[in-house]
RNA sequence: GCUCGCUUGGUGUAGCCCGGCCAAUCAUAUCGGCCUUUCGAGCCGAUGACAGGGGUUCAAAUCCCCUAGCGAGCACCA
C-alpha cells in the first residue's frame, strides 16, 4: 500500500456486488485487505455495491453468503453497509454538486450522446441552468421518468483526450424495483463511479484497491472530488487473477448456468472454482489468504497455482490429520498366514496418538496397480510382507530390511470384509473405494489423510456409503 | 479507431520511484540424494527469468525512445 506512513489508520474497503456466492477470484480483495488490516491495525469496511437492481440484480442470499465467506477467510469487517440503504445520501451529494455546477440532467439517448462525446461535442442539455437541472433531478428522484428518459451527468471536460472520462453518467432511471424491500421504492439509482466515490470519502477510506478494469474510475471520480474539494484516497490497481487446475470458468454467471443445467451439483461441487467448494474439500481459508497475499498487487494479470494453495493448506492440516487407508477399485486377494490384525500408527509423527487396529480377516483389498506380479512381494503397510502366489497373498515374515533395500514396495490395503464403502469426490469426478473400518469414527468436517492418496474431508456417513471430499495430495 | 496500463525462471514474487551492494530474492513447481512401513513432512542438491531493439551513463532489471505481445476503458454493468 502506498504512503501508509502518512495515515494514522489505514482504512480499506471490500465492495462486492452481491449477485451470487463468491468464486475464488473474489476473495483476493478481502484476503489482501484483511491481511493488511491485521498487520497494520487497519480498518475494514464491507460495502455492498448493490446499485443495479436490473442487469446485475442482487441476490438476497448473497449478502449473508459473502459475509460468511469473509469470516471463513478469517476476517471480520469493522463495518458492513449496503449502498442500497444510502440512496438519500447520494441524492444529497448530487443536489450539492448541481449547485456547484458540476452536473446536469440530460435526456439524450445513449447513442446520440455517445456520438457527440466521441466527437468532443457537448449536447444541448449541458448549458441548462441550475434550477432546471435541480428540478429535473428531483423529478428523477421522484420516479417521474422511465428508464432511459433522463440521466444526471457529471460535467467533466467534453474535450478530454480520453473519451472515457467525458461527461459520464452519475444517475439513471431503473424501472425494475430493487430486490431488497427496504430499497424497492427507489427508481433513480447512482452509477458505481458516483456511489463509490461518495462512499469512499464518507467512510474515510484511505486506500482503495481495485481491478485494472476500473482504472478510469479514479480519473472520473477525480472530477467529483475536485468539485467538492476532497482529496482522493491512495489507489492500487491490480490485474485479473486466473486460477489453474479448473475446467470451469471462474465467472458467477457461468457457474450459475452450469448448476442450472445440472452440470454441477451446486456451488460446492468439487469441480466448481468457488469458495464453497474449497471449503467443503477441507481447505482452510487461511491457506487461500496466504496464497492470495503472495500474488501481490501487480497491475499485470496473474495466475494463481492451486498447488500453492495446497502447499499452504498441507502445512496447516498435516499435523492434525489422522491417517487412514482407502483403496480405490479394490482387488480382493485371500491372505494366507500372518497376524490377525494390523496396528499402523494414527499419525506417524505422533506416536502418542496411538494405533489403528485393523482386523485382517481372510482376504484384503488392494489397488489394481499395487498387485505385484506372481512370485513378487509387497509390504502391506502396518502389517507386513506378503508374496503373490497363484491367486493369494502369502505372509512371508521377513523384516523391514527388504523395504529399506528398495526391493519391495509399501502399499496400503483394507480388509475385504470389514471395510467401509467410500465415495471420494474429486475435481476429476467421483472415485469409489473402501476405507478401513476406523473411518466410521470420524465426523463431518474432520480432515484425514488417505495414505498414499491425499487429504480429504469427511462429509457424511450415509447408509450406503461414506462420502469424503478430496482436498489435495 | 481514441485513451490508459502491463511484460523478471513452469507459476507467483522481490528489486524498478531514489542506476552501482543484482553474474537478480523468496516461495511454489520439477528432478535427484538422504531419511521414512505412505502420499506428506524434514534435510541436502540441481533446474530455471530481467519480452526484443536502440539510447543516456564509468555503470541499466532499474532512466529515455521504438517495436512486439498482452490487458483495460471509451455502458443509462459492477
Amino acid at each position: 500500500m502506498p504512503n501508509v506512513e502518512e495515515y494514522e489508520e489505514i482504512r480499506m474497503r471490500v465492495a462486492p456486488n452481491p449477485n451470487g456466492p463468491w468464486h475464488i477470484g473474489h476473495v483476493r480483495m478481502p484476503a489482501v485487505i484483511g491481511e493488511y488490516k491485521q498487520r497494520h491495525h487497519g480498518w475494514m469496511l464491507c460495502r455492498f455495491d448493490d446499485t443495479d437492481p436490473e442487469t446485475k440484480r442482487p441476490d438476497l442470499d448473497a449478502y449473508e453468503e459473502i459475509l460468511d465467506s469473509i469470516a471463513y477467510l478469517g476476517f471480520d469487517p469493522d463495518e458492513v453497509v449496503r449502498a442500497s440503504d444510502r440512496l438519500e445520501t447520494y441524492y444529497e451529494h448530487a443536489r450539492e454538486l448541481i449547485e456547484l455546477g458540476g452536473a446536469y440532467t440530460c435526456s439524450c439517448n445513449g447513442e446520440t450522446f455517445s456520438g457527440l462525446k466521441n466527437d468532443g461535442e457537448a449536447c444541448p442539455h449541458r448549458e441548462k441552468d441550475t434550477e432546471t437541472t435541480l428540478s429535473e433531478f428531483e423529478a428523477m428522484v421522484d420516479g417521474e421518468y422511465n428508464s432511459g428518459e433522463m440521466v444526471l451527468r457529471i460535467r467533466t471536460d467534453i474535450e478530454h483526450k480520453n473519451p472515457a472520462l467525458r461527461d459520464w453518467v452519475a444517475f439513471r432511471m431503473v424501472d425494475t424495483p430493487h430486490p431488497r424491500p427496504e430499497a424497492a421504492g427507489y427508481r433513480c439509482w447512482p452509477m458505481l463511479d458516483f456511489q463509490s466515490g461518495i462512499d469512499d470519502h464518507a467512510f474515510g477510506i484511505t486506500h482503495i484497491v481495485r481491478g485494472i478494469d476500473l482504472q478510469d474510475s479514479a480519473k472520473r471520480q477525480a472530477f467529483v472530488y475536485e468539485y467538492f474539494g476532497w482529496e482522493y484516497p491512495e489507489i492500487v490497481h491490480w490485474g485479473h487473477v486466473q486460477i489453474d487446475a479448473y475446467d470451469v470458468a471462474m465467472s458467477t454467471s457461468t457457474i450459475k448456468e452450469l448448476i442450472a443445467e445440472g452440470e454441477l451439483d451446486g456451488w460446492d461441487d468439487p469441480r466448481a472454482p468457488t469458495i464453497a467448494s474449497l471449503r467443503r474439500r477441507g481447505i482452510r481459508g487461511e491457506a487461500i489468504v496466504d496464497a492470495m497475499v503472495e500474488l501481490g498487487t501487480s497491475t499485470s494479470n496473474v495466475e494463481l497455482a492451486m498447488s500453492s494453495v495446497y502447499a499452504k493448506n498441507r502445512d496447516l492440516i498435516d499435523d492434525e490429520a489422522d491417517r487412514l487407508f482407502f483403496v480405490r477399485d479394490g482387488v480382493e486377494k485371500p491372505l494366507i498366514g500372518g497376524p490377525d490384525a494390523a496396528e499402523p500408527p494414527v499419525h506417524p509423527d505422533h506416536e502418542n496418538r496411538g494405533t489403528r487396529d485393523i482386523p485382517v480377516g481372510g482376504a484384503i483389498l488392494v489397488e489394481p496397480d499395487d498387485v505385484p506380479p506372481n512370485g513378487k512381494r509387497i509390504w502391506l503397510k502396518g502389517y507386513g510382507p506378503v508374496r503373490h502366489t497363484r491367486d493369494a497373498l502369502e505372509f512371508t515374515g521377513e523384516g523391514i530390511d527388504i523395504v529399506r533395500n528398495g526391493d519391495v514396495d509399501v502399499v496400503h490395503w483394507v480388509p475385504a470384509d470389514e471395510s467401509v464403502p467410500v465415495r471420494l469426490r474429486t475435481m476429476d469426478g467421483d472415485l469409489k473405494g473402501h476405507a478401513e473400518p476406523g473411518i466410521a469414527g470420524y465426523n463431518t468436517d474432520d480432515v484425514v489423510q488417505f495414505e498414499r492418496i491425499g487429504f480429504a474431508r469427511i462429509d457424511r456417513h450415509g447408509a450406503e456409503e461414506t462420502v469424503a471430499y478430496f482436498a489435495h495430495p
